[in-house]
DNA sequence: TCATTTAGTTGACTTTATCAACTATGAATG
DNA sequence: CATTCATAGTTGATAAAGTCAACTAAATGA
């Protein structure tokens, strides 16, 4: 049973989010990686250090793009490549010191982004949405 | 004063559904317009008839992308365009029926994807995320 | 009227995405 | 251990998207 009218919701807020980060990219995205290189970064913030098909494998993008896209953030400096010591195949990746803050300026910036749009809602409210989704991810 | 971790919690829930979608593209998007044309039109039908100009006010993106990815989604049938009565200088965008069932699908889809990623919240905890939503995008 | 702004398009160019073919390593099966 | 198969990653050719400047035409406004 679906609830095709929260989707329509959850959509509205991400294209919302969208919007406003591209349009404040100058602002934020000091290293041009992009939106791409952004979410990129981002993944591997979140479950470094990973290799490559890991990231292939959430981001659902083709994997020879993705060569590339991990090719040009190493250029930047802001990822580094590891060998696995378990798989000759496997190349973990990690975030650079520069990498970490280009994560953090994402952060900070799409934290600007939705305070703007949560202000219709009172601080407990945040709370609770912030709980639901925290709990709806880790389970 | 910033809240990160909401940030961090949003991101990664959009993340994990963008990943979803992209993995999915092939049962639904039957007219192949990718993630950016799928972004035209739920754009549009939140706000149809509107100006071009208005979709690019909205996604931040360039204007002469704009207009070819709109003639795209126009020559496969999705998007009408008709001059406006007030300013000769604007067309005005419309999804056609087509257009209308694509839109569905992508919404029917993504419906599912969230079903599943907010699985672990009960019926209460969904309707309030819902109600939050909705206060946040309409004020 | 004449300069200025705005909506939309076109052209040249760069960046990303896609798809198939390839190398190298690891795992499994006989 | 040899052969087969699966997996991680790369390369190459081509197509699709994005960027930036220049342009047309219609509106605005002094």
């Amino acid at each position: 049973m679906q609830d095709t009218n929260i989707a329509r919701l959850v959509d509205r807020f991400m294209r919302r989010i969208n919007g406003s980060l591209r349009a404040r990219a100058r602002e934020f995205d000091h290293e041009r990686v992009g939106p791409g290189g952004g979410m990129i970064l981002m993944t591997l913030a979140d479950i470094e250090p990973a290799p490559i098909q890991e990231i292939v494998r959430r981001m659902a993008r083709d994997k020879s793009q993705m060569t590339r896209a991990i090719k040009s953030l190493e250029d930047k400096g802001l990822i580094a490549r590891h060998q696995s010591p378990d798989d000759a195949r496997v190349c973990l990746l990690t975030l650079t010191d520069r990498g970490h803050k280009s994560v953090d300026r994402i952060q900070h910036a799409l934290a600007d982004v939705i305070d703007d749009i949560l202000d219709p809602l009172d601080p407990g409210e945040r709370k609770r949405l912030e709980e639901f989704l925290e709990r709806a991810l880790t389970e």
